[in-house]
DNA sequence: CTGAAAGCGCTAACAT
DNA sequence: ATGTTAGCGCTTTCAG
């Protein structure tokens, strides 16, 4: 347990902890020299800095906290992935903490951050304004992604969840010309899913008056999908088109709907909504919103990496919107074949 | 920038610092009385403890850092998932950190562990020995996972790549027999490719003497298996079967084979490596060699965590493999028809 | 240019 | 049962 800290480094060079300080920091206030032989002194002893230690003083350290819902699944994946390479370019670390959908686990991982990070990321679609007020310390700059909070506290960050559902609806109704559109709906307490319904409903009564309106209960996984895609069988008489709420669901509807022997897209459109990567791999390949997930995850760490900077920007902190459009592939039956690469490896 | 901190609280509840610590942490010691009287006050003035001055003197985080490559994909999203499934658990936070394939970049965020976690597990399978022993910290308990370092010095766990090939290509070439099989090899610096794909020319001697070795060139990347794919359609002579070293590979091979009119797997089986969640929903759902992902990510926290309990278990660190067995899909044409679901939301 | 000393916020002896 | 005190390893005035 040979701990080598900076006092060893000190007393090996034969200079003060000071001097180690300034010249392994580059503070400056060193002879070239005197640097040099500190840096060589604390080569060979492999000193590393304590990093609690330095925060503990600079009251910096250099990492953020996320704080995910306990749900996994391509959509977290890349939202991380987005965060993460945009801290890495800012030489930013990533302290990750899932929460189950219980509230407690989420205050518990909250207080645990303070002090081992400088900002926060809290993806919370059902985090409630008085939890948020009970658990994030009062300075820590926190980002909020899909929430439903307005606010002059934290800064917001959201999907343009109405607009894309519109711009589905649209495009299934006006240009497929598919007025029976039936909703497979996300859990009724996330705020994407009520978003996304309620997107579905206004795009109905605009672009096919009249038709009549299904809405399913999902739950964001492809089981509740599949299961919706059985009741829709169950029923008889099938939709022209579903629009889930999300892709996963989507799939799930797919899968079912292809057991039940209804061809997609030729009897029935299926799409979706998120674009996960999966999406385009599925047969037939899933038309649905593109959410920049990736382009989500890096602003949010922009922002925050901005409100790092300027202590008092919070008067900046509008709440912002990302904009999304929709993917058409092969499952609303508007193209016959398409094919692209992603790059990620294994 | 009201933070709080132990004194204030102290001060507010007229008593001194140690009761309050007591207090807060359980320690006993103190009075039901002031206990309570602490606590109250404590959750007025929302003091919540500051991690890094605290881990300073308890010389614990109660956070382990993870070191991954730069490649991202459902194989690692699938890991972290394990990992952080695990550390949950166990009360652990996670500190990820994805480091270019550049090893300096490697080295930079090794140092910056240091006092910031109480153990590592590192998913490198490029780092040689002379890396680790340059940049770990003698004195962090580390988990190497897929490494191809044996050792005292660490804990080793690794996947049964040579089994998982051997499995794959006996049930190719004698349960279907389908001699003629290909390989699309992984990045030659890559430990996990090197053994897949001695893995695969072993089993070769062994259950198809005599038929042709054929080696292709991959990165692990689905573009890569595309070209791989593309290129067998282009030498005129197609194999029997296609095995690629994982599962994306196998996918891109999937897509350019179906591309020239190739049908897969009347024509030519195509078989993956990993088992990541794709797999089961490409057409056809492939068959491939299943790594029980979350659970290598879960157990080697497991492993962790057993070194932080008992300090000097370093003794007790041999290098443990896990299994895989093969997962028979429909890409290899041994069955029609099959399906499963995940859970897995979003 | 360099060293001594004062903390950062907390816990853990050691007193009382 | 409670308070006092000494650090944990580091940075940063403040002297020299």
């Amino acid at each position: 347990m040979t701990t080598v800290t900076i006092k060893d480094v000190a007393r090996e060079a034969g200079v003060s902890v000071a001097s180690v300080s300034r010249a392994l920091n580059g503070t400056g206030g060193v002879t070239a020299e005197t640097e040099k032989r500190i840096r060589e002194v604390a080569a060979r002893l492999r000193y590393v800095p304590h990093g609690a230690a330095r925060s503990l003083i600079t009251r910096r350290t250099h990492t953020i906290g996320a704080l995910l819902p306990d749900m996994y699944g391509e959509f977290f994946s890349e939202l991380i992935r987005g965060i993460d390479l945009a801290a890495r370019t800012r030489g930013l670390h990533l302290l990750v903490s899932s929460a189950h959908d219980g509230m407690d686990d989420a205050a518990a991982a909250l207080r645990t951050m303070r002090g081992r990070v400088d900002g926060l990321i809290v993806l919370s679609p059902r985090a409630d304004a008085s939890f948020l007020h009970a658990n994030l310390p009062e300075s820590l700059p926190t980002v909020l992604l899909n929430s439903p909070l307005r606010g002059r506290r934290y800064s917001v960050l959201n999907i343009d969840n109405p607009g894309g559902a519109r711009a589905m609806v649209r495009h299934l109704a006006v240009e497929r010309g598919l007025r029976d559109i039936a909703f497979i709906a996300g859990p009724p307490d996330n705020f994407d899913a009520q978003q996304r319904e309620e997107g579905y409903r206004h795009a109905m009564a605009e672009f096919a008056p009249g038709a009549p309106l299904r809405v399913l209960r999902g739950e964001f996984t492809e089981d509740s999908g599949y299961r919706a895609g059985a009741e829709l069988l169950a029923s008889g008489k099938l939709p022209r088109a579903v629009f889930a709420a999300n892709d996963m669901m989507a799939i799930g509807c797919l899968l079912a709907l292809r057991e039940g022997g209804v061809d997609v897209p030729g009897e029935v459109a299926v799409t979706g909504f998120d674009d996960i990567p999966i999406a385009r791999y599925v047969t037939p390949a899933l038309t649905t919103v593109r959410v920049r997930i990736v382009d989500l995850g890096r602003s949010a760490l922009e922002r925050l990496a901005a409100l790092l900077d300027a202590p008092d920007q919070t008067a900046t902190t509008q709440a912002d919107t990302l904009g999304c459009d929709i993917v058409v592939r092969d499952s609303c039956g508007a193209r016959p074949h398409a094919r692209t690469f992603t790059n990620k490896a294994r």
